[in-house]
DNA sequence: GCTATTCTTGACTAAATCGGTCAACATACT
DNA sequence: AGTATGTTGACCGATTTAGTCAAGAATAGC
């Protein structure tokens, strides 16, 4: 049950992208070069997240990635769905024909809740939510940032509250 | 991010084992039945349980395994931490060393969250819930259950709420 | 003690996935 | 034209997953 590198290094270079726009695209060599990823990997991981409508790039001198969108409009679970496919922890969640024993099994509902949770966590932040927490310490970070898309955002949603559990072992 | 299929067996195995024992041990073969695994892939599975004190077994004829503990006494949570492993969506969620960004990135927060929100989906709900909503259609099923525990087990817990997802996308 | 029954363990393997590199190409700016 | 940049596809080694198979150990019954 680990996430992909795909996806955590995906999230860190959307998260950076928002971080060191100042309007203009970032280029690629300089995410992979602050968040210590090869270039050649990062475009990989770039492609969906163009193909998904998060972000826009621009080819040529001067080019780079850029947000398609404000920050407070992507949610994160849009970016993990796109690297990481959908969010669900058995087949059988989403496509129920899949086992001949999805009616009856009473383990499916508690797979679909877990799918569920995970879901409730991804599907309340947003890109502006991460931008708050940062702490900045990147390589060649303390940068000009935008942080005007910051104070635009404003408390859209709920303040990232934490579902704690009740029953914390080992 | 899809449970291995030894987590989605062995929780089903406990399950079954939950539901057909009459106090008497339920052969491995029995089990493979109902669930349609095969044995020597069972054996493998349920190897950990027995190691991770939810099962106990007795050998020989008329042998076979039992839980070692009342239904609600077993977390669902430790059988998928006994088959799946630490519930961390990345390593650095429980072993902040392994990466040095670990104190100011952001995502990590993020990931911790995930984390605790499936963990508080199983670390809430006991062997008696699933009991409770299991359909009993599988093969060779509707036989004399030990309801006894099911009563037995009262509303320890909150009821399972669903936690459920404000922006369901898609 | 022998045998049948049942769980236990380890070795092994085919297939899939993961994490990544390399090279060719397309587009845009100067 | 030439350089800078993103885009795409082929490819590869290592790891993990999902099992199978076979030998063994404990127990019950005769």
């Amino acid at each position: 049950m680990k996430l992909s590198t795909r996806t955590r290094y995906g999230m860190r270079a959307v998260l950076d992208i928002a971080l060191h726009s100042g309007g203009a695209p970032v280029r690629l060599r300089e995410i992979a070069a602050r968040q210590e990823v090869s270039l050649s990997y990062l475009e990989h991981i770039i492609g969906p997240l163009i193909a998904g409508r998060i972000l826009r790039s621009t080819r040529g001198a001067g080019g780079g990635v850029s947000l398609l969108r404000e920050p407070d409009r992507i949610l994160l679970s849009e970016i993990v769905s796109l690297l990481e496919g959908p969010l669900a922890t058995v087949d059988c969640v989403l496509h129920p024909g899949v086992c001949p024993r999805s009616d009856s099994c009473a383990t499916r509902g508690l797979w679909t809740e877990m799918a569920e949770a995970m879901d409730s966590v991804l599907g309340s932040r947003t890109l502006v939510d991460l931008m708050k927490t940062d702490g900045g310490a990147e390589a060649g970070s303390c940068a000009p940032l935008s942080v005007g898309a910051l104070r635009a955002a404003g408390p859209r949603l709920a303040p990232g509250r934490l579902i704690r559990t009740e029953a914390s072992k080992k």
